[in-house]
DNA sequence: GCGATAGATGAACAGCGTCAACCTGCCGGG
DNA sequence: CCCGGCAGGTTGACGCTGTTCATCTATCGC
């Protein structure tokens, strides 16, 4: 059966082409366009059924890029943290991290939210449910009386500003509201944003629903 | 499966086909697929090149589609305000018609923000405006005196939190987070959210921006 | 009655994802 | 030392896609 150790191949044809595809798949992403299984082949220097060796579909390839776009989100939001001493400008300053990466990365950051992605993809769902978990637990010490269902209340509309913002400006809808366009506007109104947030009353139930 | 002859004249589709393309896209979008081109013409009993006598392309009909979805929100929007009396509750009613439109039809509402859609149709471009300034005008009443750049600050900020919340939950990733999944709640946070943010204080300055 | 023309057609093209069959160079076991 | 297995590549094919083109036809203005 199979041997779980990966043998080191000695220089085999190509190297490792399973990092050699993920790593063109993510330069034809920054150019700006969502790149094709055969563009990424074609960017490797392989022929179009060669990355089925490495991943069972396209998607799953895909889903692979995402993953480590989730990845080096994190990362930033760690480097961020390290760095944010008080606890109480921890979240804006996630928010802020958060949004200047995506802006910096647009196609990467709409691809890891891709709703045909695979759903089963195990790496994918953990390290994106380990992003969410950071930006949850900064709303908590900034919050650090408040009911857990209140800070995850409070962690769900900020992340949702967030990518909404994100979302708007990178489809170019942003643009037609007046504002800044600037990802470092951007990022700062989201900060802002946050910061409203997580200063409201917990319960502010509203009159009349409908 | 409709075994259609259109025995209607040989060569003729009878009346109105471009109103028919668009129907049978809506149809195909509401099954929660996004239908390519040849779909389309398929449901609607024509062949593959029919659709180019009506559209310029497969994105244009889309981006006709998608301008369709922008009417249709924009009488829901109009008829939540016309039964919203008081100024203060307008604002968080249309937030909520808003969540709770795109909700029920995720698909058709994804479209209508596809960055790739023409970007220089102008029906589409219209209609969209005249969405943004319905929110944006329901924002202006409920803030009567604050400055013209307040209040498209906080519509950014509203506007950013309803579509993301409507992204993350069409996405599956509000899912990954505790809280409420069904339409009617997504749609009764963010009209919470929105008097919150209504309520903020218009100078919130947050300190070291990185 | 007779063009002209709008509108539909089928055939064809390249590009896409995917699969099956094949080839090749490296490995360990006899 | 040979030899089989196999990981990892290739080629070629299938059906799908968007798009174009030449062609046919029904209808309308004259």
């Amino acid at each position: 059966m199979t041997n779980g150790k990966k043998r080191l191949g000695v220089g085999q044809h190509h190297g490792d082409l399973r990092r050699s595809l993920l790593e063109a798949a993510v330069a034809l992403l920054a150019q700006g366009e969502r790149p094709s299984l055969r563009q990424v082949a074609r960017a490797a220097g392989v022929s179009p059924a060669a990355p089925y060796h490495h991943f069972h579909s396209a998607n799953g390839l895909m889903a692979a890029v995402a993953c480590a776009g989730f990845t080096a989100l994190e990362e930033a939001l760690l480097a961020t943290l390290d760095r944010t001493e008080k606890t109480a400008e921890q979240a804006p300053n996630m928010s802020a991290t958060y949004v200047t990466f995506a802006l910096a990365h647009p196609e990467h950051y709409r691809l890891m939210f891709d709703p045909e992605l695979e759903p089963a993809d195990d790496a994918l769902e953990r390290v994106a449910q380990r992003v969410f978990g950071h930006l949850v637990g900064a709303v908590a010490r900034a919050l650090p009386e408040a009911p857990r269902v209140v800070v995850q209340m409070r962690a769900r509309q900020i992340f949702a500003l967030a990518h909404g913002c994100i979302d708007l400006a990178t489809a170019g809808a942003l643009a037609k509201l007046e504002g800044p366009h600037a990802p470092r506007g951007v990022a700062e109104e989201v900060a802002a944003a946050t910061t409203i947030l997580l200063r409201a009353p917990s319960s502010s139930r509203r009159p009349n629903p409908e």
